[in-house]
DNA sequence: GGAAAAAGGTCTATAAATTGACCACAAGGA
DNA sequence: TCCTTGTGGTCAATTTATAGACCTTTTTCC
């Protein structure tokens, strides 16, 4: 049994405008709370549990981080998620979880339109 | 010259709910929007540029995938990032970037005192 | 200006993410 | 009901991310 890979590099991956600028923007607002607060690059990272290196990959706003560690990096430093508190986010995820369940489970294609002016 | 290797696994990082459910609600936000729009995880992967199974990650809400391929997902089927239009954000981006610009670049620990009962 | 420390970069090794194929099953339409 | 097809999972191969040590360059404070 022989396989061949044709590997895409996500380095390499064509991001939209706008996913790039809110990775970005995420990224800065990560730096620009962590120095507000008076904190070390190497502080901030060693209460996320993550390496200093990737520290400074996530406030140069690259996209191959891993969005768990972000995401706790800004949690840590207040930067609001969704532009929601706790309490919100839980609600909103509750709320998706019961509009997916009136949803069908499937999506069927065989004579179905679809844009692809995006 | 001899290294020796204690490698935290980020899988297995203590994640706060809130970053957790961030991740979740985003995973949630899209699928929901992808079935609403008639798109298979196939055909969204494909416009994507990424694989059926981290199609499928992402929208379980795992935190080990790249924050772009998430964000550029989410884009695609039209989930807005920090509720903002592309205007909007490239405004925040340049706004924070001038803000950043008038704090200073590293952060003096000599004696500040730092909150750790987050 | 000088010292201390933060930030930024490089390098190696390893863990993890991602891919593409394949398989099983569930789900929806005729 | 049947039958097509989307979904979900596994698995091997490979790329990528990450960690940790080290070094250099800024930056800040005295």
């Amino acid at each position: 049994m022989v396989y061949y890979w044709i590997m895409s590099k996500p380095e390499n991956r064509p991001y939209s405008r706008y996913s790039r600028d809110a990775v970005q923007l995420l990224g800065r607002l990560i730096r620009r709370a962590r120095i507000e607060q008076g904190l070390t690059a190497e502080a901030l990272a060693e209460r996320a549990a993550i390496s200093r290196g990737l520290m400074q990959r996530i406030e140069r706003g690259e996209m191959g981080c891993a969005i768990g560690a972000v995401f706790e990096v800004a949690t840590i430093v207040g930067v609001p998620l969704f532009d929601a508190s706790p309490t919100e986010l839980a609600a909103r995820v509750a709320e998706t979880e019961y509009t997916l369940r009136l949803l069908p489970r499937s999506v069927r294609t065989s004579d179905r339109k679809v844009k692809d002016d995006f």
